[in-house]
RNA sequence: CCAGGGGUGGCGGAGUGGCCAAUCGCACCUGACUGUAAAUCAGGCGGGCAUGUUCCCUGCGCAGGUUCGAAUCCUGCCCCCUGGACCA
C-alpha cells in the first residue's frame, strides 16, 4: 500500500514537471505531494491578444498535466495587469469583455483539443477577485513591504517590458499584484513561462515573512512551488548579431511579430504558409523553431511519430521521443521539408476543433471584433 | 504653468516653397537559386486604372491661410520629449 502511493507521487512528479523548463524546488514539489492535502495550482494570462500556440497548447499541456496528477488547476484572467501593461488599448472594458468571452473559450477549446475536461479549469477574473477583497490588498501591500524597489523595476521584464525602460508608476505595482495573487489565492503551485521567474522568485523570497495569507501545509508556511514551461521559439530566423542567450530570448515566439506564430485558430492555409516559410536550416537543432515545436507541441502528445515521406526519399520514418528525431537531423537524415509537412499536417488536425468552434456564430464575432481592435491598435 | 526641441509612409530616419508619392535603412511581397526556410541576387513596396519615363485620387499631427505652386511659409489647436517653476 505505501508502494503504491510512492509510485503514484513518482508519477505525479514526473507529470508535473516534464517538459518544463525548470521547477523550483523538486524537493518542495516531492513535499506537497507527499502531504496528502488536497492542492491549488494557477495560472495568470494577461489578455494581450489572440491565443497563440505557446499559450493554447504548450500552457494548457501543463495545466493539463497538474489535473492529471490531481491537482485542481486555476487559471487567473488579468485583467487589471494587461490593463497597467497598456494591452488592448490599455482599455479595461474592452480587456474584461475579451478576458471572460474569446479568452476564456479558446483556452477552454485549446484545453479539449489535449485530451482535457474544460470543466477542470477554473477561471477567475482578477477584477472579481480582488473586488472587495482586502486579503488580497493587505497580502499586496506586505508583498511590497518584503521586496526592495530595485528588485520591482528589474522585475518589470515579466510584463515584456525591457530593465531600465520609462515606465509609469502603474507597472511597478504588476510584479507585486501577480506575487500577491498567489497567496492570497492560496495557490500551492504557480505555474508560469520561464520569462515569469522573476515574480515566482519574489514569491518564493516573501512567502515566509507574509502574516495576512501565507501558504501553509498544516501548520507549516511552506513556499510556493514554481513551475515554468518552455517558450516556443518563434518561426522567423534569429536576429544575426545575437548569440547564444541572447539568440534564444531573440527568437521567442511573439505576437506583435505577424508570422513568427501561429495562432490556435488559424486556417489550414494559414499554418501551411507559416510554417512552410519558418527558419529551418537543416542540420541545425538548437536554433530551429521546426524541431523546438515538434519536441514541445508534439512529442507532450505523442509516444511514437511517423514522418510520412516520399519513396525516393527514403520512405516514411517512426520516432518514439524527440531526441530520436534530433539526431537523425542532426545527420540530415531527416530532411525540413519533411519535418515541416508533418509539424504542419498534425497542427492542422490538432487545432480542427478549434477552428471550427471560431469558425462561426458567436465565437467568430468575438475573434473579429478582436481582430478589427489588434488593426486599430 | 514657463522655456527649448519635436510630430513625415508598418518602424527608424532624410527632406525646410516647385526636380516629392516623398533619399535611405529595416520589415514586408514577388521571382531566381536550394527537395524547406535562411543567405545571395533581381524586382516591387499609399490607392486606382486606360500601368503613364509629364495618368487620376489620397497623403508628411489637426484645422485654416498665403502662393501660379507647400511636407516645406503664416495663424490657431492637439500631442510627445527635455529642462524649469509650482506643490514646499
Amino acid at each position: 500500500m505505501l508502494f503504491l502511493l510512492e509510485m503514484d507521487i513518482k508519477e505525479k512528479i514526473n507529470l508535473i514537471s516534464r517538459f518544463a523548463e525548470e521547477i523550483i524546488t523538486l524537493e518542495d514539489l516531492e513535499f506537497l505531494l507527499k502531504s496528502g492535502e488536497s492542492l491549488n495550482h494557477y495560472i495568470g494570462f494577461e489578455i494581450s491578444g489572440k491565443i497563440h500556440l505557446g499559450t493554447g497548447l504548450v500552457c494548457m499541456q501543463k495545466i493539463k498535466d497538474f489535473a492529471d496528477a490531481g491537482v485542481k488547476v486555476h487559471i487567473l484572467l488579468a485583467d487589471y495587469h494587461t490593463w497597467i501593461n497598456d494591452k488592448l488599448g490599455g482599455n479595461l472594458e474592452i480587456i474584461k469583455k475579451t478576458a471572460v468571452g474569446y479568452f476564456k473559450e479558446g483556452l477552454s477549446i485549446a484545453y479539449q483539443c489535449l485530451g482535457g475536461n474544460p470543466k477542470d479549469l477554473n477561471f477567475i477574473l482578477a477584477s472579481d477577485f480582488y473586488h472587495n477583497n482586502d486579503k488580497f490588498w493587505l497580502t499586496l501591500i506586505e508583498v511590497g513591504k518584503n521586496t526592495t524597489l530595485a528588485r520591482m523595476k528589474r522585475s518589470i521584464t515579466i510584463m515584456g517590458r525591457k530593465e531600465g525602460e520609462e515606465i509609469d508608476f502603474a507597472k511597478l505595482l504588476y510584479p507585486a499584484m501577480q506575487v500577491a495573487d498567489i497567496f492570497s489565492g492560496g495557490f500551492h503551485f504557480s505555474q508560469a513561462g520561464i520569462d515569469q521567474r522573476k515574480a515566482n522568485v519574489i514569491a518564493r523570497d516573501a512567502a515566509k515573512q507574509l502574516k495576512i495569507s501565507p501558504l501553509k501545509i498544516g501548520k507549516e508556511i511552506i513556499k510556493p512551488v514554481a513551475v515554468h514551461h518552455h517558450l516556443l521559439l518563434g518561426l522567423d530566423k534569429p536576429a544575426a548579431s545575437a548569440e547564444d542567450e541572447e539568440k534564444q530570448t531573440s527568437m521567442k515566439m511573439s505576437k506583435s511579430k505577424p508570422d513568427s506564430a501561429v495562432f490556435i485558430h488559424d486556417s489550414e492555409d494559414e499554418i501551411k504558409r507559416k510554417i512552410k516559410k519558418a527558419y529551418c536550416p537543416e542540420g541545425e537543432i538548437e536554433f530551429n523553431p521546426i524541431i523546438d515545436w515538434a519536441g514541445y507541441l508534439i512529442f507532450p502528445c505523442e509516444n511514437k511519430i511517423i514522418v510520412p515521406r516520399k519513396p525516393e526519399h527514403g520512405g516514411n520514418l517512426t520516432f518514439n521521443n524527440i531526441d530520436e528525431l534530433k539526431k537523425m537531423f542532426k545527420n540530415k537524415e531527416l530532411h525540413p521539408e519533411d519535418l515541416k509537412n508533418f509539424v504542419a499536417e498534425y497542427l492542422i488536425e490538432l487545432l480542427k476543433p478549434v477552428r471550427e468552434h471560431f469558425e462561426k456564430g458567436e465565437p467568430k464575432k468575438m475573434l473579429g471584433e478582436l481582430e478589427e481592435l489588434i488593426k486599430r491598435g
